[in-house]
DNA sequence: AGTATCTTTGG
DNA sequence: CAAAGATAC
């Protein structure tokens, strides 16, 4: 018999099981623990499940077309690709470990009620089968239940609770991406039940709105860090004044990148402290990252948020049901430019500057009396940054029945407000082109312009001082 | 992260 | 009497 060679020939190890990372989120590949933590294990899996328990707005279904389809790009560059499935979280996963024989499934965690609790049966239901399910940090700085006070109770406001984050010190570094990931191959009964992104239907068709999100908006990770990076570059400078004003392209534009976690607050809060300039702008800058933060804790601590009044005094609120005055307040026809700009601004790129949502929350639950959760809706339905966290408690922050709220009496008036922080018309002018000729002095009130009042603007639906006073007097009954 | 209204101040 | 300050909602 003839002798083989003397060298040894290299030795292939069986092939180890794949480990299935979930993909929720966090739709990016750098600073993502869980899926650095499946590529230590062996072969991974990149999953995303399209789920209908958990509904998604118009504008968000645009932005995750966009967002799966540039993860399976990112993906692909590093030989992989994302597995797509439709339908109960559960099942599939429960399907997905039996056909591909995975050891072992990761994800970053989520805070809402729903969420947690569809992960815990997940991780029950893995155990049991003896498979091993991990949860990693999420997308927040510290995860909610690192940051208590003395007592070791939640906190309940803001600032309190922002002197512990920042005494805790930095967040835990960025993680960079998984360096040569291997990918687990598709088996053909598993490949028949993937489906691509254009299956999901996420894009709208007729009418087709998204021509404004097209143009403001480019989803995915690689978009995210250009954006981040010029912020810090350029724009952190200022940003303490500049931000207030909806006219300036001065806030950083990161929410929806931060929503779909394309870029974490981890990231964020790392590349701002890079630049060694702990002024005024970049504390503030961090302090509104520490805002989201905040409402996602918050969430995690009092899971009704999107639901229930924190304060339960207001559930006798006696809220108005004007369907004609809440369209007229969608559609930015109420006759007050300010309100009117914004909401055709959220309408047309699916974003609205903070300052404006402010005014136009306060604006809705105040002198229109109407419900919070009406408007909360319709944000969650019109903008590409819409979160389960931070939407509801925005609006029951600025309702006033929220724990750390605005107190009820803070009515912003949409005249003064416009005149402070759009003196000169820019941003009104911009978005509600028939008052555009008007003088500074009618920009905001167009009404007092008498004969030069252009045609084809509605008049106010309410008047202020009468909805403030109603406002007052409803807040004063409970 | 406010507004309206009243009081005081300073020219 | 306008502007700044104080106070209640």
């Amino acid at each position: 018999m003839m002798m083989l060679p003397a060298h040894r020939k290299t030795v292939t190890l069986p092939d180890r099981a794949p480990t299935i990372m979930w993909f929720r989120d966090d739709l990016r590949l750098m600073d993502n623990p869980a899926l650095c933590d499946a590529a230590a294990r062996g072969p991974v899996i990149c999953l995303y499940i399209h789920d209908p328990a958990f509904p998604l707005g118009g504008a968000e279904k645009w932005w995750l077309h966009g967002a799966l389809t540039a993860l399976d790009h990112d993906l692909g560059a590093c030989g992989g690709r994302l597995w797509i499935m439709a339908g109960d979280s559960r099942e599939n996963l429960s399907w997905l470990v039996g056909q591909t024989g995975a050891e072992g499934v990761v994800w970053n965690r989520r805070y809402g009620p729903h969420a947690r609790q569809v992960d815990a049966d997940i991780k029950a239901a893995l155990k049991a089968r003896g498979i091993d399910a991990c949860s990693h940090p999420g997308n927040m700085l510290h995860e909610p239940w690192q940051v208590r006070t003395k007592q070791g109770t939640p906190f309940r406001v803001f600032t309190p609770w922002w002197r512990a984050v920042q005494a805790m010190g930095a967040p835990l570094p960025p993680l960079p991406a998984p360096v040569r990931t291997t990918f687990a191959p598709v088996p053909s009964a598993v490949a028949d039940r993937l489906v691509a992104v254009p299956d999901l239907a996420l894009l709208p068709v007729r009418p087709d709105w998204a021509g404004g999100l097209r143009g403001q908006w480019q989803p995915g990770e690689a978009a995210a860090h250009a954006r981040l990076d010029s912020f810090v570059a350029e724009q952190v400078h200022g940003y303490a004044t500049r931000r207030e004003l909806p006219a300036q392209p001065a806030t950083s534009g990161l929410s929806p990148y931060l929503r779909f976690g394309h870029v974490s607050a981890r990231q964020i809060w790392h590349a701002v402290d890079a630049t060694g300039q702990g002024d005024q702008d970049t504390a503030c800058f961090l302090s509104e990252v520490g805002w989201r933060d905040f409402a996602q804790s918050t969430l995690f601590d009092f899971p009704d948020l999107g639901t229930t009044n924190l304060r339960s005094e207001f559930n006798g609120m006696p809220w108005r049901h004007d369907p004609a005055a809440l369209r007229a307040w969608q559609a930015g026809k109420t006759g007050y430019p300010i309100i009117d700009a914004g909401m055709r601004e959220l309408w047309h790129t699916g974003w609205m500057h903070n300052r404006v949502r402010m005014i136009v929350a306060s604006f809705l639950t105040k002198h229109l009396l109407t419900d919070w959760r009406a408007g909360a809706a319709w944000f969650a339905d019109t903008l590409v940054d819409a979160d389960a966290a931070s939407n509801p408690f925005n609006w029951q922050w600025v309702a006033g029945c929220g724990l750390d709220a605005a107190p009820y009496f803070r009515i912003f008036n949409p005249v003064s407000q416009g005149e402070k922080f759009d003196p000169a018309g820019e941003y009104v002018r911009k978005w509600v082109p028939e008052i555009a000729r008007l003088p500074d002095k009618y920009i905001h009130a167009p009404w007092k312009a008498g004969s030069v009042a252009p045609a084809g603007y509605p008049p106010p639906i309410v008047d202020l001082a009468g909805g403030r006073a109603r406002a007052l007097a409803a807040w004063k009954s409970l």
